[in-house]
RNA sequence: AGGGGCAUAGCUCAGGUGGUAGAGCAGCGGUCUCCAAAACCGCGUGCCGAGGGUUCGAAUCCUUCUGCCCCUG
């Protein structure tokens, strides 16, 4: 079967992803697809930093905004939407363009995973994680390593979210961890130009994001803030940066300025994770904005790294 | 002007009676196969303000200088 066609604008929040994205799509005759764990959600539009109207250009986005915010989502539901999406995309003649930050799903779904067969068990997980507090992380952690020692091996005690998944497998006998990345991966059916939007000078990036906190605070987040804490506040939604951030001032026990300075710095540090990322995957090029001598220039020199790697 | 106090990591600070220094935060590196903007792991990055003295040995004691803070006029 023909590869999908794609280009793929991942990086750190805040270095331009968005407005890259938008204009290879003018240019390309291109659709975007988001690959963000949180831009997913519906009416939370400034916390999540997702494009404004404006700024999309006509463009259309998919799986961007389309999820109520008490939903709970996952890699596991987000991988046959945007398969779907690109199908979709390219049987109209046009070019898939993959925008976001989310790292596990960019990652998932060039590389064709499907984490369908092995489901939840809510249940389970729950029981699971009641024993992680009660009898601690060591106790489960010798359990996995007698049912599935290869997945104890990468797994570290202290880690409950991954403990628990794994024993979650394990004892709904559905499956084990160590098995299943043989099993779970197919040959990816897309044939990706990836790029990585950067700066080279930290302290640039670091003003960017300075910068960013305040724009997000003058455009209502606190006012978006304070409404997902009173609609969901337990929800995957509720995780994203901002809008934890701005939870101990709208309670009253933190100070403002507080807040913002432990938003810079969890942006700072998400940032950190998404480099490690995008270093790891191996399959990006990282293109630095304070490279380039000006916007023009930046874009031209992405443009001509999409034309040599992609036939349009 | 006189008296007192403080100067130690990027920041806030620990370092009884002398044995060349350590926490938190920040930072850096990493893990990742259904919460991933999550969760977790690893790493101290230092002319201890400057000079002189006592001592085998000073961040620690003495002294001078510099800078900041407080009090009295």
């Amino acid at each position: 079967m023909e590869k999908i066609p794609m280009v793929v604008v991942a990086g750190p929040t805040a270095t331009g992803k968005t407005e890259l994205a938008v204009s290879l799509a003018e240019k390309y005759n291109g659709e975007i697809i988001g690959a963000d764990s949180m831009q997913v959600y519906d009416r939370l539009c400034v916390g999540t930093a997702r494009a404004t109207k404006e700024e999309m250009r006509g463009i259309p986005h998919h799986l961007v905004g389309f999820l109520d915010p008490k939903e709970s989502f996952s890699v596991a539901q987000y991988l046959p939407l945007a398969e779907q999406a690109a199908k979709k995309i390219v049987a109209k003649g046009k070019l898939p363009i993959l925008c976001g930050g989310t790292g596990l799903y960019f990652s998932s779904l060039l590389d064709g995973i499907r984490y369908g067969e092995t489901g939840e068990n809510e249940e389970l997980r729950l029981k699971l994680q009641t024993e992680y507090e009660t009898l601690g992380g060591e106790a489960l952690w010798q359990r996995l390593s007698l049912a599935d020692p290869r997945a104890a091996e990468k797994i570290h005690p202290n880690n409950k979210q991954r403990l628990v998944r794994a024993l979650e497998l394990v004892e709904s006998g559905s499956s084990i961890t160590s098995q299943n990345a043989a099993s779970r991966s197919k040959e990816s059916i897309f044939s990706p130009v990836c790029i990585a939007c950067d700066f080279e000078e930290r302290e640039i990036y670091w003003n960017r994001v300075a910068l960013r906190v305040e724009k997000m605070l003058a455009s209502g987040l606190l006012e978006e803030a304070a409404w997902l804490f009173s609609y969901a506040p337990e929800g995957t939604a509720a995780q994203a940066i901002a809008y934890k951030e701005c939870f101990p001032y709208l309670k009253g026990e933190d100070s403002l300025e507080h807040c913002k300075e432990r938003l810079i710095f969890a942006t700072r540090q998400y940032a950190k994770r998404q480099r490690t990322w995008l270093r790891r995957d191996g399959r990006f090029s990282f293109c630095f904005a304070d490279r380039a001598e000006n916007s023009q220039s930046f874009f031209e020199n992405v443009c001509k790294m999409v034309e040599s790697q992609i036939v349009l």
